[in-house]
DNA sequence: AATCTAAATGATAAAAAATATCATTTGATA
DNA sequence: TATCAAATGATATTTTTTATCATTTAGATT
């Protein structure tokens, strides 16, 4: 943890931002939540908590630096709201996500399996490939039970 | 043209809806600019350029529509904004998409190229497979020679 | 340690997208 | 043609995010 926030401040110093009590406050929600997809609503909450007199505008602005730097990636899960999530250390690809279309929750799939594909795609679109976003919907293990026609779905809020 | 409207009237009737004149000219600017990823504000202005009388709510509630009945699709390209594409026909899955982050431009890729990794995430996920999104953010082949540093390109805007 | 300055912050206004409300109109059916 | 639920248009409202700007702060420089 004291690693890893000291790891954010020296990628700020690099690029001559400060780690400033906000943006530690800032980092450290991110870093206690890290399997979680946190809004920047949600952020603004939880660092309320340890810095009460911390304004939301300063939450948006630390999101969107460490975004910039790729510290962090935004994510979109097409519920009108913008998320953040670590990027994995080291690798070189955002990961991929399952949504379940019955719970809503959001699972992972650490890997990346876009390999393959991703050598396709350059190859026959001559695409340089930076980045990626793979999410699948459907029905997670834990609801497959209780949806009889998973054909019916409502999949009209997936973007 | 005509017979994908008569097809989507059909589908409308199918579910006790109708093809009212400001939804078949809703479905017609989709359908001329097929190729395209509109924003309800753009299908908005086009629309109003055969049909003047025609207000933005309608235009939300008929792609709200059309999109809840999968006749269209909804995308996140991370701009903040909704857009609407059809649903390919007989498609059973939604194709792929490759953003340029040097011009914006979004290129598609028809083919369904995930089976394989289905099949992988419905195994070792007990995951029922609904829909996916795939999406690669990178340089196009238009722009490559205009890129000399790839990795430099600006990824923050990415959801 | 006191001073300085650009960077950062907090409060709030503003913008932008999408949804909700509601009186009015319309289209299919009887 | 009369009826009535469905659909529409205008607009208010909500929600998320960005912009503005006066004030404060962190770190460098004396």
């Amino acid at each position: 943890m004291e690693e890893r926030v000291k790891e954010i401040k020296q990628q700020l110093s690099a690029h001559s931002y400060k780690l400033t009590p906000q943006r530690e406050a800032t980092v450290r929600v991110l870093l206690e939540n890290e399997q979680d997809h946190l809004s920047a609503e949600d952020v603004y909450l939880l660092v309320k908590e340890k810095a009460p007199e911390i304004g939301l505008a300063t939450v948006y602005r630390t999101l969107e630096l460490l975004s910039d730097l790729s510290i962090i990636h935004k994510l979109n899960f097409g519920d009108g709201v913008t998320r953040y999530e670590f990027r994995a250390e080291g690798a070189e690809h955002h990961h991929h996500h399952l949504i379940c279309l019955h719970c809503g929750r959001v699972d992972e799939i650490t890997d990346d399996w876009l390999g393959p594909i991703e050598n396709r795609v350059q190859k026959e679109f001559d695409f340089q490939i930076i980045d990626h976003r793979l999410t699948f919907h459907g029905i997670c293990h834990r609801c497959k039970d209780q949806v009889k026609d998973p054909k019916k779905a409502v999949s009209s809020k997936v973007t």
